[in-house]
DNA sequence: GCTACAATCTATAATCGTTGTAGGAGCAAT
DNA sequence: ATTGCTCCTACAACGATTATAGATTGTAGC
């Protein structure tokens, strides 16, 4: 039985993040409010370590803090059917594979571009052309910037 | 020598966005005021209606305001080199693979893990193991949430 | 002219997840 | 006692966009 303490700067460590994130996810409730020392200072039992470390885990994999709350929430109950779980999942793989498919657009014109580009003068930059959709370069006169 | 004048939904719709963007961009600055009718509506010139379809286009592809604010000042000035537009460019490219490489890998560990989940209870959930990180799955007891 | 309705106007707040700031207070070592 | 670190609270900023609320303008039908 050794108690289990761990401060807020040790837990972010551990768990890959900052220690305003912590302060961050316990206001917003994903969190739940740890026990204080004598001088206010926020002491974290394992369970809750490894709940942030849930967390973070699932931040790294993209997932929302909403999906989290949720998958969290899915958690406390072990014998009832993971369908659910499997759903967000599912899901958040959608999402991921579209944002794949915008970026990859994104990589292979940014490419073909710069590839176009002899690095001449502005106005033969087939960058700025491209970027133009192949109307003409835009003077910046009435810019207020 | 038509009068060229486009009302800011006709814009909008050419643009691709939605009006209180067009309106946005004013206001920082990335698009200069317009003319304006008596009754005190919007009309842009094909000027600033092309300024705007360029804006657009970068934010297709990726590039931040800060980004498209630079490259619209090197337009301004055709006779220049070229080399700063090919930097910025480049930039964003190197940008734009780093969250590629950070998406697909998230991508390869969702479709790992999903695969992994025989459709049982939440005890045995392999979705929820893998994000616990190999530690035992939460209970949400403490949660304020 | 009246009515209805769409489009526009301004101003301001919310979104998401995080980072930054300012000004204190706790706590260990010198 | 003083340094220097960690921690505390509270609140603002980031980036780009979306949403909200309430007023005004323009247009079409009657």
């Amino acid at each position: 039985m050794t108690v289990e303490s761990t401060s807020i700067g040790e837990l972010a460590e551990r768990a890959e993040c900052t220690v305003q994130i912590i302060r961050h996810y316990e206001k917003i409730g994903l969190l739940p409010e740890p026990r204080r020392t004598r001088g206010n200072r926020r002491i974290y039992s394992e369970d809750q370590a490894s709940r942030l470390v849930f967390i973070r885990h699932c931040r790294q994999l993209g997932f929302s803090l909403d999906d989290i709350r949720q998958l969290l929430s899915f958690c406390g109950q072990s014998n009832q059917s993971c369908a659910q779980v499997d759903i967000i999942a599912r899901k958040h793989l959608g999402h991921v594979q579209e944002r794949l498919a915008r970026l990859r657009s994104m990589e292979r014109e940014l490419k073909r571009m710069i590839n176009q580009c002899s690095g001449g003068k502005v106005a033969e930059c087939k960058i700025i052309e491209v970027l133009a959709d192949h109307s003409k370069c835009l003077s910046d006169n009435h810019s207020s910037a």
